[in-house]
DNA sequence: ACGCCCTCCTGTTGGC
DNA sequence: TGCCAACAGGAGGGCG
């Protein structure tokens, strides 16, 4: 579900809820999460002021005096402030209880994400140390997508989705950010020109932005911080839309399958 | 090194 | 109405 979009939209809901408090207590009604999650947590965690909340690609960094919190959303899952004694809901895993009276619930029916703790340094944390840069700072930019897809025989759409070459992007923004371009998402990366690279940068960068504007895109269930939808999905213009006009150039959108996973396309805009 | 495929899970949807 | 297969926003890991 979250992408780059929906993870910095919940990162900046938390900050105003959850930046500052102290966890008071732990509780952890589910562990097996991607990873189990430590028996310590409760331990590990109580008493810690959260100093800062940060974004690396798609994980959540809750920065405290003696470690780092590690939160992955995965597929379905969402970070939740609630006000005092609400009612758990099913597939509410965890809870962390807050000195203001509010909690923070990981809430995730699939249970692929993951909340780990961690004392090192989070850029050396091995979920973390081979990651792309960035998609919204500098480093990320034409001349940098050039370089990696060189000598590249796989779909550009799929190289999209390899984190350790591109971030952020998941299987919505990779086909947004392909109609932008005017790039088809079957051509090899290493068919890519720098300028064709340094479009879709440029696309990949204006449809996160955007997206992130929009509060992200809820498609089935993805809330923010505060419960509240995206409303990005008006503004998508392929993904999900087999069939149905192009929103520029009225061609059916056609649906494919690439690595197992749907990508959606105007045959006439992207070439 | 690269690229493909499987896997972990639950919930929803669509076809028969 | 019921059943069952297909599919869903991620990404690590294993294999050839």
């Amino acid at each position: 579900m979250p992408e780059l979009p929906e993870v910095e939209t919940t990162r900046r809901g938390l900050l105003r809820h959850v930046r500052g408090r102290r966890i008071q207590s732990v509780l952890v009604h589910e562990q097996r999460l991607r990873w189990p999650v430590t028996p310590e947590l409760p331990t590990l965690l109580s008493g810690q002021l959260v100093r800062a909340i940060e974004r690396r690609a798609k994980y959540l960094l809750l920065r405290m005096p003696n470690g780092t919190l590690i939160v992955h959303l995965g597929m379905s899952g969402n970070l939740r402030v609630v006000r005092g004694a609400q009612a758990l809901l099913p597939h509410d895993h965890i809870e962390l209880q807050l000195d203001s009276g509010a909690a923070l619930r990981f809430n995730d029916p699939r249970r692929f994400g993951c909340f780990l703790y961690t004392t090192e340094a989070p850029r050396h944390h091995k979920l973390l140390k081979d990651l792309a840069p960035e998609p919204l700072t500098r480093r990320f930019d034409g001349e940098y997508l050039h370089r990696v897809t060189r000598g590249r025989r796989v779909a550009i759409k799929s190289l999209l989705l390899n984190g350790r070459l591109v971030t952020g992007v998941g299987n919505i923004y990779a086909s947004e950010a392909l109609f932008r371009a005017r790039l088809r998402p079957q051509r090899q990366a290493r068919s890519l020109t720098r300028a064709h690279c340094t479009r879709l940068v440029s696309a990949i960068r204006a449809v996160l932005k955007s997206a992130i504007r929009a509060g992200g895109t809820t498609l089935r269930d993805y809330v923010s911080a505060e419960g509240a939808p995206g409303y990005f999905k008006q503004k998508l213009y392929v993904y999900e839309r087999a069939k149905l006009p192009c929103r520029r150039c009225r061609t059916p959108v056609r649906q494919l399958t690439q690595g197992q996973r749907s990508t959606y396309y105007c045959p006439q805009c992207q070439r």
